[in-house]
DNA sequence: TTGAAAGCGCTAACAA
DNA sequence: TTGTTAGCGCTTTCAA
């Protein structure tokens, strides 16, 4: 076991702890020889400091929350570890560790107790709603934070995917290759990110100099059995390509088209405002947009304890995407 | 901010901070007067205690560590997902943390810091390896810890399905039904998932008067190229029905069945023997097992918390499962 | 450049 | 039943 303390390299070296304390930190002003001197021998018995007694002495717990959503269906999860890793890989560069937070759509208790307890030096929340109380909880709270995706809250550091943006331009790329009657459908709106997704399909539409009134708009479509009553209404009312806000749409979307016998892309085309791996094996395949969750986390993480040392980070970040144009849209 | 402490507590109320700590644990003899006072002035002042300082009093964190492989593919991520949350629940009611330590395959070194850092008193092993190193640091580190799967190793505190009693059962039914040549299909064989599953699918064919020298074998099929070379094979050899080791490799086949225009399951059968719910919408529907991986966790995190509360636990724990037959199976 | 001493907020022997 | 007194292992003034 690790039992050594600063104390017994003091009384080794002859030397005070305070010298010690230093020669690790690096802070305030140390002679070369005696700083050589003390990592040689903490290398040699190999110390390492023990955070707990730090963090007490500093108020800081080398630790980030990671607010999860302990409510999302299984085709979500992926997205959320992945995101999960980034942030593990971007935390651990600056010896920090992730701890989590589950989150119960509006139950906020394990966010409160979190705080209270200051286990966690800054948090990252992994989802936001429209009004979102974690949001609220955390400004109050005056805790380093940032969130991924959007949120009209003035003052939030945010990193997110450049959903407008990717969003708007698949839309634009599907209705200049001549397709004509869109469909959108989209699950929970009170998430931000449906709202934005929704926002770069509208900003698809005016590109080719149309407007929302010339597509179908389905949003809360939650259930399986929701987002198939969209579709045969959608394909109904003479839809030639179905736009679905996330993978978990597009599954169900599918699996509705194929037991009705309809035939991809030559009854009705179908693209997906987000392409995870679960749904790549399809046939055909699904035009899509492709983010990189890992990525995600990563730069949130790495923003999060940029504030927490006290530095300036930029307030809104919007990472990359790639839209794959696949046979689902030829 | 919440900056009172103990000492303001004792201050006010004109007593020790020895009384408000035992008020506050329990320990120890306290007047039921005493006791409640302290406990109104708590509640009336919105105290919490600093966990960082008790943790340092007691060589405590109140954290337990995940270890969570971050090279997994995407279709195991929400069954690691789902055992987070179970261990999320478990932890909460016993007023734990957890803290994530990712892993990759053969590199331990983020177990082996986080050891070091004593930032965790319990750790929970989210897949077991043959020849286990994460195993081995954990062993000789002497940390309290549970592994989520089978393990050879002596001595380990293991919660895992009862993946043998399952898969042999659906092996017999599916040869109890008529079906008389099969193909095994798993992954990584160095993983004890996949090593357990082999041996319940080999019990299976026992309990029906056949060996294992009566069905096709395909192991340490990692990549999607391998299971479908895997799949060509098997139906070469004549295989009436493919037992697919999880859904990652289920869905695989899937795929390459399907572009290959066989029907299923005229041409051919197939099972799972683990089903998410990733698969649920396949047409037709997959016979699999269905396991609780959220229960899974909770009652790795419960009992580890158990043993470090000193407590007698159970070495080794099976859970339930259900076998759910399907149409791919009639 | 170094050291002494006083915390950080709590727990736990030992006394009273 | 309660209080006194040392810690837990580190950081951080303030002096030297």
């Amino acid at each position: 076991m690790n039992k050594i303390t600063i104390d017994d390299i003091a009384r080794d070296l002859g030397i005070s702890k305070t010298t010690v304390s230093r020669s690790i930190s690096g802070k305030g002003r140390i002679s070369r020889k005696t700083r050589r001197m003390v990592l040689d021998y903490i290398k040699e018995h190999d110390y390492t400091p023990n955070p707990i007694a730090r963090g007490l002495a500093q108020s800081k717990t080398y630790n980030i929350g990671w607010v999860v959503p302990g409510d999302s269906e299984n085709f979500s999860l992926p997205y959320f570890q992945l995101t999960m890793f980034g942030m593990c890989e971007a935390a651990q560069t600056e010896n920090y560790d992730v701890l989590l937070i589950m989150s119960y759509d509006s139950d906020i208790s394990r966010l409160e107790n979190m705080l209270k307890n200051r286990k966690v030096d800054g948090v990252v929340l992994g989802r936001t709603w429209e009004n979102d109380l974690n949001i609220k909880a955390l400004k109050e709270n005056g805790i380093p934070f940032v969130v991924i995706g959007g949120t009209n809250e003035p003052d939030v550091v945010q990193v997110d995917n450049d959903h407008i943006s990717a969003c708007s331009e698949l839309t634009s790329i599907i209705l200049m290759k001549g397709t004509d009657k869109l469909a959108f459908i989209c699950g929970n709106s009170a998430q931000v990110v449906n709202q934005t997704r929704r926002e770069g399909f509208v900003k698809g539409l005016e590109k080719c100099g149309k407007s929302a009134k010339d597509a179908l708009f389905y949003v809360d479509c939650d259930s399986a059995a929701q987002i198939e009553r969209a579709t045969d209404e959608a394909i109904r009312t003479g839809a030639e390509c179905i736009v679905c806000a996330d993978d978990y749409i597009a599954n169900s979307v599918l699996v509705k088209l194929s037991r009705d016998g309809k035939e991809i892309p030559k009854d009705i085309k179908i693209a997906s405002f987000y392409n995870s791996a679960l749904l790549e094996h399809n046939r055909p395949p699904v035009t899509s947009i492709q983010y990189d969750p890992r990525q995600l986390g990563f730069e949130a993480a790495r923003t999060l304890i940029a504030m927490i040392n006290g530095e300036q980070v930029q307030p809104k970040k919007l990472l990359g995407y790639e839209v794959v144009l696949k046979g689902s849209t030829l």
